[in-house]
This record gives structure tokens, C-alpha cells and sequence, in this order.
DNA sequence: TCAAATTCATTCGTATGCAAATGATATCAA
DNA sequence: TTGATATCATTTGCATACGAATGAATTTGA
């Protein structure tokens, strides 16, 4: 092998071209894998809820009545997505809606008794649900990826 | 106040009980929003294709043809939903479906001209994007989050 | 060998998630 | 004041995502 040769091999093996796409090391297929992943844990703690419906109910716990936009902005789903979650949530009783009486716009959200007591009692298996997706790291190494993944979201 | 009444509120503010769950700082949750960032980032740069179905025919183009089953299990997709990304791809003249020979159950996926002259065109476009995911990063951090992210996933 | 278990694929039902269009109401600005 | 904008909510259409059920084909094991 002539001295080029050796040359090219090593641009090669630095530089990777087109040809060799990892999508296995791509940020967004991890990112989508490891969501996943917590989407799963969660549902083996939570059987009758979804993440995002709890999202919701977590979130209504914590600021009281606001309006479908609102929430939705404070749970990060857009109109139409938080309008099928509260639906869900005000078929199983757990929310109730009424109008809001200066701005005819608005559709107030806010929790049932049954709803609140809900929350109260799946607060706990929510940490536990927490701290079993970072399982995977040590307390340092979960503590410095919170950190950036909240740089990323 | 008593000094007992100190003692109260420190353990108060150490140890927050169920009434004090913050949504905002779970793993489940930001890591919901950081996949959402993702994939409005990837939309921004390629507009007519969605992070799940550039994932199979980059895949595709890895691998060579696969049966169904298996480039799913490759990308982290279910049985279900490996099916409906493939006839979309499929409708649109990017990868061709083939019987196997042998196992008679396998359905055969691969790449047509047309879809490897679009994952190679493609790629580069794929690379910005991860960038662009990781821009809110330092080299360094990126390459922290990315071993930390890669064992949760 | 042949019955049981496994694998591959499909279908159905439910639940996000988002773009775009629409309608009602509110706010702003000339 | 009123016409242009903006906001709130709904609806439709499309695309993941997965559990569960089903059927066909293959493999295993007693």
C-alpha cells in the first residue's frame, strides 16, 4: 500500500461521507427510543392513563382551572391534541368544563373530586416512574442529563 | 416561630411530598418535548418525508433488503407500525415489497432507484439536522448527552 | 412425526401529534 | 367607531404508536 493510499485510508476513517450514515447514533432516533422506552414504563405503572392525560391532570392540580389553550400550552400540545386528551379525561369524569363568563371564547377545564383524588394518588408512582427511566444512570450521571435534555426540549 | 416550626419547614423544602410534583422537571415530560423539538427540526429540512420513514429507508440503504419484521426490529418499530410506513413509502415509489422464496410468511422490503437516489440526497440534509438538535449543546455537552441519552434508550 | 409453540404479517381499535381550514369572539388601531 | 388582527376552540386529514386478535407458515420437541 503506497503512502496515498495509507492517506486516503485515514481521511476515510476520520470523514465519514454519505455513504456511511449511522441512524443508530443520530440524536432523533435515540431521542425516540428512549421516549418510548418511558412511555412503556410509565404504562406498566399507570395502566389507565396516558402520559400526556396525566400531563394534564398533574397540571390542572397544580394551577387550577384554566382554559383548554392554556393548559394546553402549559402541557405542550397544540389545540386540536389537548382537545382529544380533555375530551377523554371529561368522558371518565375526571375533569369538568364549563364557559367562561366574560370571555365567550374560552372553554375553563378544572378538575372532579374524582380527579383530584386521582392525582393525589398517582403523584407517588409518578416519581417512581421517574426515577426508574434514569435508572439506567448514576445519581451524578441522571442529574447532569436532566440538565442538558432540558437545554435541548 | 418555635424552633420546632424551623425544623418543620426545612424538611419541607428538602423533602417534598406528593402536593409538590413538578411536571415540568420529569424525565418523561421533557423528554416528550425534546422529541417534539426533533421532529419539528427535521420537518423544517425535509418537508415531504417524517423522521420514521427516512429512518427505514436509511435503513434500507444500510442493510439491503429485509423482511418487514426485521427492518422494524432494526428501527425500533412494531409489527403494526412498521406496516403502515412501509405502504406509504410503498405508494410513493420508494421501496418495493417482494415475496421471499423460502419463508413464505416474510414479506421483502427493498430500496427502488428512485428511494437510494433519495436517501442519498437526503443524508447530508440528516446530519444538519442532528446538528441543528444539538445546537442549544457544547461539542462537549453533546457528547456527554449523547452517551447518557444512548443508555436510557 | 406431529402436535405445540413460535414467527411473520395483517387488521382493528384507541390515543397522541400536528397542519390547515373554519367560525366565533375579542382586541387593536387608524 | 369600525375594520383589520389576533385569539380560542373545533374539525378534518394524515401519520405514528401500540395492544390484542387472527391467520398462515415455520420450527421445535417429545
Amino acid at each position: 500500500m503506497s503512502a496515498e493510499d495509507v492517506k486516503l485510508k485515514l481521511v476515510e476513517a476520520e470523514e465519514p461521507d454519505e455513504n456511511d450514515y449511522r441512524l443508530q447514533e443520530q440524536v432523533g432516533f435515540i431521542l425516540r427510543k428512549a421516549h418510548q422506552r418511558h412511555v412503556s414504563i410509565f404504562a406498566a405503572h399507570i395502566a389507565d392513563l396516558t402520559p400526556p392525560q396525566f400531563a394534564a391532570l398533574a397540571k390542572l392540580h397544580d394551577v387550577g382551572e384554566t382554559s383548554q389553550n392554556q393548559l394546553g400550552s402549559l402541557i405542550a400540545m397544540d389545540a386540536a391534541t389537548v382537545k382529544g386528551v380533555i375530551d377523554r379525561l371529561k368522558a371518565r369524569g375526571l375533569v369538568e368544563l364549563s364557559k367562561h363568563e366574560v370571555d365567550k371564547r374560552r372553554l375553563l377545564v378544572s378538575l372532579t373530586a374524582e380527579g383530584r383524588n386521582a392525582v393525589e394518588r398517582l403523584i407517588p408512582i409518578a416519581r417512581d416512574i421517574t426515577q426508574e427511566t434514569l435508572a439506567p444512570l448514576s445519581a451524578k450521571e441522571a442529574a447532569i442529563f436532566m440538565k442538558l435534555l432540558a437545554k435541548l426540549a
